[in-house]
DNA sequence: GTCTATACCGTGATAGAC
DNA sequence: GTCTATCACGGTATAGAC
């Protein structure tokens, strides 16, 4: 923003390297001097940007959770038929999960053991939820089967789009591969693996 | 076997309560202080009867391992047409995953940070592997859809399929909800949510 | 803004009594 | 088989020099 290139860090671009060495080894399993080897300064000096562990995990779920809810806004979840929104939803999840993809896969590991992990973890159900309901919606409309019970559909749905964390790395150069597993993900879903 | 109760502990009965707080806490979480509470026996009564922490998650895996490589020895795995041995395979995955649920689940949530964590992560990609051949007969013989690529379709499955170890729950009684679940990843897996 | 030095505590693990 | 006591180490975090 202010300068083109920036020779110090700043608790931004300190939490861009926080987080990939956290996906790597885990949060609990990252000690500080783990994130200070990384950066490239010392322990002491990332005490100077940030407050302390928690406030780098605290950061990256938040802007995690932004992403997700920001999709429930977009005109696509809103407007039309509530299966076109679903898709609209399942879409998009996945496109934001692969351009957020190392702060999703944090907010997607967090176990519940302080109370930041705990913010996380209820703020996600909540966004499970608003999904579900239109799930719930496009079957009362006649558009989804209605063997498989709306809350159990929504979980393995979104087993299926967040597994994409685990071995899903952007290619380096076009995002055509990207587009690919999008509409691998949209396919799968509705219409299932049978030819 | 020997004895029909037994009141103190053996390795085995000591894996099942450190599984449960490894599942809660995370792994790397969970100090043996975290054990000792739990177990009701003090820290260094574990040490009587495994080597550390590390062995208690070797064993751990190794148990999720086994039920799961057992499954392609089934007849069902290896008779008929590969639609219909993938699809058993499915089916018994899930159930092998909901029946061994801690076990699998520690499995799955492994990172690399030690030998046996990299050794468990392996043997996994090994099984998934020979799911994937499995899928990849079933396109070439024309029963599954040929437009998204047998590699990325199987990671997709297992994706839905292994995502039940983050809210499945073993029902108190019957296991009635169980068979319901494996009938819903199985639909939702082959022929997708659409009506 | 980064460093060295350090406080202080919890960790995994061991020794040896009972 | 379990305990208490203890160890060496590594963890988060702080103080203060530069």
């Amino acid at each position: 923003m202010t300068m083109p290139k920036r020779d110090t860090y700043t608790p931004e671009s300190l939490l861009a390297v926080a987080v990939e060495v956290f996906n790597e080894r885990g949060y609990d399993g990252t000690s500080m001097e783990h994130l200070s080897r990384a950066a490239g300064i010392s322990k002491s000096s990332i005490y100077h940007h940030v407050r302390g562990k928690e406030e780098l995990l605290h950061r990256a779920v938040g802007r995690a959770l932004e992403g997700l809810f920001g999709i429930l806004d977009e005109r696509g979840a809103c407007e039309g038929r509530a299966v076109r929104r679903l898709e609209y939803v399942t879409r998009r999840t996945t496109e934001v999960l692969m351009d957020e993809l190392p702060y999703v896969t944090l907010l997607l590991r967090v176990r519940g053991n302080t109370s930041t992990e705990r913010w996380a973890m209820e703020r996600r159900r909540e966004f499970d939820q608003r999904v579900s309901a239109l799930l719930k919606d496009a079957v009362a409309e006649g558009d989804l089967r209605a063997d498989v019970e709306a809350r159990l559909a929504t979980r393995l749905l979104f087993g299926m789009i967040n597994s994409l964390v685990e071995w899903y790395r952007p290619d380096g150069r076009a995002s055509a591969d990207a587009q690919q597993v999008v509409d691998a993900v949209v396919r799968l879903a509705f219409d299932g693996l049978r030819a």
